[in-house]
DNA sequence: GCGCCGGATTACCACGTAGTAAATCTCCTG
DNA sequence: CAGGAGATTTACTACGTGGTAATCCGGCGC
């Protein structure tokens, strides 16, 4: 059986309390108590039971991280973020894998994860009209990414709009003019807030700032995102024989797919088509060509998400706090997909998004 | 406070030990009581605390998994099977990185990650050197990987010197003699079996069954596997001014990275150089060409694991049964940067390889 | 010299669960 | 209808920790 408080306690020579306040750093221990324990402590390896703690106190020390896939790219490289943040702040950390199953993430809003102390969810088949389930919910959790907005709960995302304006401001500024769109979701009254379309509205917005004629047949639709499908959204585009210089691809997988079926098609990128993607994740840049991408701050939104989990956990799920929505800063990497060199977008005013989101 | 065993006992009008046994599947319950205690659980809402379980029984039902980074595509969709594969069994996993730290890996070792009951342990600076280390510990412990050979611990692998042979041997069989390796690392009497060393002693024993001559300067150095550098090392080789069609980069991250090199120099993939990667990660069929690879058998590699773990975990620590060594079989995915088709080559029988790691 | 103050330490207990062993019930045999 | 085997249920307890409140002790003021 493992070392525990009572046995440390009987070769210090003390109480078994007296052992538990050292270990929790209580005040009132005196110095000489206190090294006599911490020697003991060494000498027998004793290490705190975190079962027992988490009974006593309530807490596990433990959060979780709920999400569709991991070999996703962008949700590994999320769950990276997020269980760096946790780890400096003691936390380990749960991952969850739900694959997209909307009973399984109805399922988890209604008990959370087991053995944590909090929930951190990326949700991917609920949408604006089930945020009535979050208002049930009774453990400290903090919502992720975009399908859900206006809920009662903390909310940590990205600049969808401004960002997806900003890249395609950015073709823009290399002369194109007839930019496509790979990964447009058809319009929908429950899901019009789903990433896709925020991206898409982005993309209207840049076009008619620049006024330029906005071509409803360069939106491809890819539904839902399986970046398989963007190479053969983009094969589509180009036996459709519509004109057009640029593509804008609303994640990098599907942007890596658009580079194969260029490439299949004879198209120079970025001389004759000008590409990025949004996601920045790790391997946009090893592509060929590398990609431009949009990098939507991951290590933010993972750092402002446990911080927040945190808060929640800290004050108890009884005080009901207003919700808070932090959107994280982005920055526009441009590669060699639509060749250039680095801009770096500053952080929007918060309310021209959010406006999107009541 | 949450609903206990309690409560529910209170409602069904029997004993706390009787909910207990039904929520345990004990036998001997009346189906009658059984029946009534679920209705109450069920009215109640009740869920059983984990900290008290683990407490009273010594589990946890969660396991962890050590591994150096998520953000690296291979450990991501380890982790995304790992993950599955333990939730078929019930339990939770706890995903650790350890950033390539090699304290960090010590300290694992030593004290096993808290609130889990086994851990899966994918080393990147532990070494056979480091195989002491694995005689203390006092945790269920499976390690993944190729790093240490012949510890007492149960270990699950791949056929790292089949599967790159069979990578090789398919190069050869499209006809290429001068074949180029990206990634080799240089001989070092302690790591002499890391993965590099034995996916080139697999690249070797291809060249000599076929009778092609071993040109040690076509083993290009890449150490350690940053993605980047592979990219790198192709240009170095081409700047060489050495003669090759084909190359067999060790990971796909690298194959990658050569590919983009390759069409910088304006080499066309397959026809004048075939390349061919390793690990098969997701992106690598989006590659532009879309990219060969060996298949490691992720899959099952997570399954065993986990199926190991828990037999350590049930059997208790006390009990040394002798270690296992697993190695899943692979295979070979052939796209277009090797043109051809598909070809699956069976598992080997365990014994070649496993005379490498006495 | 007495009593009080406050730091230091301790006894006691409960957190929710499940193992153990004993108690109780049920049904069958003779 | 007694006896008993087996099924079912229960009382009691410990798992390791930390909160509460009580106790202990040395030093100080009067």
């Amino acid at each position: 059986m493992a070392v525990t408080m009572r046995d440390v306690a009987i070769v210090a020579r003390v109480s078994p309390k007296t052992v538990s306040n050292v270990v929790n750093d209580h005040p009132n221990v005196h110095p000489d108590t206190r090294a006599r324990v911490q020697r003991a402590i060494a000498e027998l390896g004793y290490r705190p039971n975190h079962s027992a703690r988490g009974l006593r106190s309530g807490r596990t020390g433990v959060i979780g991280l709920a999400v569709p896939e991991l070999k996703q790219a962008y949700f590994a490289e999320l769950a990276d973020a997020v269980i760096a943040a946790a780890a400096k702040r003691g936390l380990s950390v749960i991952v969850g894998q739900l694959g997209g199953d909307r009973e399984h993430e109805i399922e988890l809003l209604t008990h959370g994860l087991p053995q944590t102390d909090g929930l951190l969810f990326s949700p991917e088949q609920l949408g604006s009209e089930d945020r009535d389930l979050l208002a049930d919910v009774d453990f400290p959790l903090v919502m992720l990414g975009e399908w859900i907005f206006g809920g009662p709960t903390d909310h940590v995302t990205m600049h969808n709009v401004t960002a997806a304006r900003s890249a395609v401001e950015h073709l823009i500024s290399l002369g194109r003019r007839r930019i496509a769109v790979i990964g447009a979701h058809p319009e929908d009254e429950t899901r019009q807030l789903g990433p896709s379309n925020l991206r898409i509205q982005g993309y209207r917005e840049a076009l008619a700032a620049a006024g330029i004629e906005h071509d409803p047949r360069l939106e491809r639709v890819v539904a839902p995102w399986h970046p398989d499908d963007g190479a053969e959204a983009a094969r589509e585009l180009i036996r459709s024989g519509l004109e057009f210089d640029a593509v804008f691809a609303l994640t990098d997988a599907l942007a890596l797919g658009a580079l194969r079926a260029l490439g299949e098609a004879g198209r120079v990128v970025p001389d004759d088509v000008a590409v990025i993607g949004f996601d920045n994740i790790a391997i946009s840049h090893l592509a060929n060509p590398s990609l431009s991408s949009v990098d939507p701050g991951r290590a933010e939104i993972a750092e402002m998400a446990v911080g927040m989990l945190v808060e929640r956990i800290e004050w108890g799920t009884g005080s009901s706090r207003p919700a808070r929505l932090h959107k994280a800063a982005f920055d526009v990497i441009v590669r060699e997909s639509s060749g250039g060199t680095t801009v770096t977008a500053p952080t929007e005013p918060a309310d021209a998004a959010q406006a999107l989101n009541g």
